[in-house]
DNA sequence: CCACAAATGATAATGACTTCTCATTATCGA
DNA sequence: TCGATAATGAGAAGTCATTATCATTTGTGG
């Protein structure tokens, strides 16, 4: 079965700690801080592996690259175009019947996005 | 300089023609009708080409992968789960008031994108 | 403490998308 | 119509994120 390692621990730490999605190379770098032999092989299945089980989910912004953050609730994005960083964004404003407006006739809402853009609070200061 | 061949003639109608952003390949198939001796090389060469000129606009959906649209005005885009296609959805109601609450403190807002997912009205029917 | 299997790390291999090469074709001003 | 040259097409080549391979290491139950 899955045995408790230090890698797996360091890959949950960094993701916990993160302030949204990371790349499979930010979880690398930053967990190597915890555990110098970690290896990209094993970060691209540890997150597979935590994606199935349900603790982490992908996301892919504008840039088209997949990025990794623990499953939590629903919320929002922002991409730094500076930095290119993705942040989390809590509170979501938006209502089903807002969105649904506007939709072409016996389309079917089932979830939505949202994506901001702009400077972090480091590339803006 | 740039010189009016049915090559593009024929992708920039299967731009304006469409319901949302197009693969390139989705494009290379749609504008082989109207020009079948159209190849790959030549979609992406005038998609990059257009891109450039300001009259077509590249998107990235959830799958990561680049689509292109007409240049348009803001709009939101409808991705659909079983068919995978993209719709433009015209009419934002989100302000860019509403959008910046909720930003952590320092961030800049520039700009937004909103992506919904469901059922398109051929899937749905 | 042991043995076995899961996990790991280095690196080769994939696979998809995109770009490049170059011989050929076609546009367009003169 | 002609010639210079931009554009094209077929396929090779490149890019880059991700996955597979396999020898080695390391949890873990007994």
């Amino acid at each position: 079965m899955s045995r408790s390692t230090q890698q797996r621990a360091a890959i949950r730490a960094c993701l916990e700690a993160a302030p949204g999605p990371l790349l499979p190379e930010e979880v690398l770098a930053i967990a190597q801080r915890e555990c110098a032999t970690l290896g990209q092989a094993t970060v691209y299945r540890t997150l597979a592996a935590l994606e199935l089980e349900g603790d982490v989910a992908r996301v892919v912004a504008a840039d088209g690259r997949a990025r990794f953050e623990r499953t939590q609730g629903h919320h929002h994005h922002f991409a730094c175009r500076s930095c290119d960083r993705v942040f989390d964004v809590e509170g979501c404003r938006s209502s089903a019947a807002a969105l649904t407006r506007g939709l072409p006739e016996g389309f079917v809402l089932e979830g939505h996005d949202v994506w901001l853009q702009g400077l972090c609070a480091g590339c803006a200061g």
